[in-house]
DNA sequence: GACTTATATAAATATATTTTTATATATTAG
DNA sequence: CTAATATATAAAAATATATTTATATAAGTC
């Protein structure tokens, strides 16, 4: 029962919710979900460990990152997941897609800044 | 996405769990899930709410007592009750039952006598 | 009509979860 | 080695959920 349980109550928030269908488009690091939902960073990290322990996400480390994405191993979550993909308000969705896709353009523009400051050195 | 949500807190409690397992066998009115549950009435009635407003759970009135069934209407939730039932621990189900099984013995022994009184009357 | 039974609901309390704030750890950059 | 950045975690505070106790409602019994 316990794994069932800690499943659903994963399941049970809005803000993991959003998480997971940031993950729909792939691996994401915890500043990338932290900037896509406007919220601070321990706030975040407290939600990704909930869904890692309930084994709804992975993680990688690499590095000072720790990236996260979508586990499907299984054939129950994986439906799970589906679901919530298909059922998720557009309209938050949406916002926190703008915000991701801005502050990744940003992040790509500073390490272009840098990979030229490098080349110049 | 507030559908989803309700679904998935309702799905987040273990006292609600085996109340939809119960439901597994037919319906049931909330006094035989009190004896099952081995709980205090307005504990059950109150889960039994939560379940309901979830659309997870129907309910028919019939005189002084209510019935609940499961609400296998839609094929989302028809798929998370079935999950429901094959992963709920089988321990806790099994007191449940018994308890179950018990007071409706009883149950019908008492209506019985009451018929045969009935009949002599 | 008073009494009992089945259920629901409201208010108070207890418990669990989430959020914030502060801090620790680890990695890389300078 | 010091500073900066990314992330995690612990403690405190805020909020949400569940439980209990008391009471209401409605149906059936005597």
């Amino acid at each position: 029962m316990q794994d069932i349980l800690i499943i659903f109550k994963a399941l049970s928030d809005e803000t993991r919710l959003r998480v997971l269908k940031l993950l729909e488009q792939g691996e994401l690091c915890v500043c990338d979900i932290v900037a896509a939902l406007d919220m601070i960073q321990p706030k975040v990290s407290f939600h990704l460990a909930v869904l890692k322990d309930a084994g709804l996400i992975k993680d990688r480390k690499q590095g000072k990152w720790v990236h996260y994405r979508l586990n499907e191993s299984d054939i129950f979550r994986r439906f799970l997941l589906l679901s919530i993909m298909e059922r998720i308000s557009p309209k938050t969705v949406l916002e926190d897609n703008r915000r991701l896709a801005d502050f990744l353009k940003r992040k790509h523009q500073k390490s272009k800044v840098v990979s030229l400051i490098g080349q110049d050195a």
